[in-house]
DNA sequence: AAAAATTGTTTCATTCTGTCAAAAATTACC
DNA sequence: GGTAATTTTTGACAGAATGAAACAATTTTT
């Protein structure tokens, strides 16, 4: 998909809802822009390539749902409604339309972030390169660079060794000997514990309690990629 | 959800709408239970499990509000309320005491079996979404990070095994021989009943009286989510 | 060659998890 | 209704695994 960080188009013609999630998603790592009704959309995707729609369902003139029945018509691009409480007829239409999730307002940001990675995540996982995601991370097993939002991140030698037999087998557990067996020997033992929590402090906002290199005791670790 | 049919409670009073909705309901391929008072609907409930309650809110003795609100403060099992054509207030007090929705009478069943099924299609979404909830909480069963109110909280791997098996399994008994099966061997015997007990102090609020993992002796536990 | 960064080793502390036995709760039976 | 039998819960413990920190050894950079 992108080299760089996704970008997001949030299609709402509420100003200040739209700041807030601007604002929040570009915290998360993503690009992000905004239109105020259904027909701005349109004119800026014009004009910008996407990888997300953020749609609310209920705007003055063009509905959401008009707007992606329309768009569905030559795209498959991921879109994710924005729906009131009380629009529980929305909800199944926005499926029907072609939405690939929804959301209720009032939302937990933390929530719709979720949402979104794992649209995207999906979409990843079908155009299977030698990128790894995981959260705001991009990790490149042929140049083994890492990078968070576009911004590089510097890793050791040995954190690249590390993060490539994660990334060639994400989700799943990874013992210490499967990674020296992986590597030929060149980590072994327990400096392999030590290097996973070094790699942690880089990935990790509490790396006492992992979201992405987990431990699985008596088993490994692993990396979450979803 | 339910790997077999989800079930209904009718509450009413009036004993020919509860037959003629049982009837309906069983035809659109619900499994319906029938109670007439407020009283008689929590007795079959201290033994059966639901999917969804119908609650006609006029009833002699304890309303349907009274009695939802009351349930209100251990569950979260969806509700529907039947309202009479001028009980506008009640309308009004249905979604405040923690209704999904209300539909008025008299109605069309075609009507009541949308309105049901919107209400399940959105439980089941979530689930979809790899997203488990009970009361504040809400467990990531891929990433399988748990957090109550955005905040994290932090549970062991075995604990995310056993919350694993639980979620992928919403409302539904689990076995020891269920547990270890799932996890392949990874935890047998008495030490699943001690995992459960470490999982509740994290879990409920007086663990003595678990509101979310509970105890079916003989059988087993489950998670309740509504 | 010196300085800086990286990596491995060791030790110590912490956390996790199964086992066991006693206590409590529930059910079955009389 | 009361008692016995069964099941579950609880708490303490010990062994094992992991994490953290400090330091030494090595490699890379300047």
């Amino acid at each position: 998909m992108t080299q760089t960080a996704p970008h997001i188009l949030v299609i709402d013609d509420d100003a200040r809802l739209r700041d807030l999630l601007s604002r929040f998603l570009q915290e998360s790592g993503y690009l992000v822009s905004g239109a105020e009704s259904a027909a701005q959309a349109r004119a800026i995707m014009k004009n910008m390539l996407f990888d997300l729609l953020v749609i609310d369902v209920m705007m003055p003139g063009e509905t959401g749902l008009e707007l992606l029945a329309d768009i569905r018509k030559t795209s498959h691009i991921p879109a994710l409604f924005l729906t009131a409480m009380n629009e529980t007829e929305n909800r199944i239409d926005g499926l029907e339309v072609g939405a690939d999730d929804y959301i209720a307002k009032p939302f937990e940001p933390r929530e719709l972030i979720l949402r979104i990675q794992r649209i995207l995540d999906r979409q990843e996982q079908q155009t299977a390169t030698g990128l790894v995601r995981f959260g705001t991370f991009t990790f490149d097993c042929d140049s083994r660079v890492l990078s968070e939002a576009g911004q590089r991140i510097h890793i050791t030698t040995a954190e690249q060794d590390l993060l490539s037999c994660f990334a060639v087998a994400p989700n799943q557990i990874l013992s210490r000997e499967d990674i020296s067996q992986q590597l030929k020997g060149r980590m072994k033992g327990r400096s392999i514990d030590v290097a996973v929590a070094r790699l942690r402090t880089k990935l990790e906002a509490d790396p006492r309690f992992p979201v992405y290199l987990q431990t699985t005791r008596g088993k490994g670790w692993l990396l979450r990629t979803n």
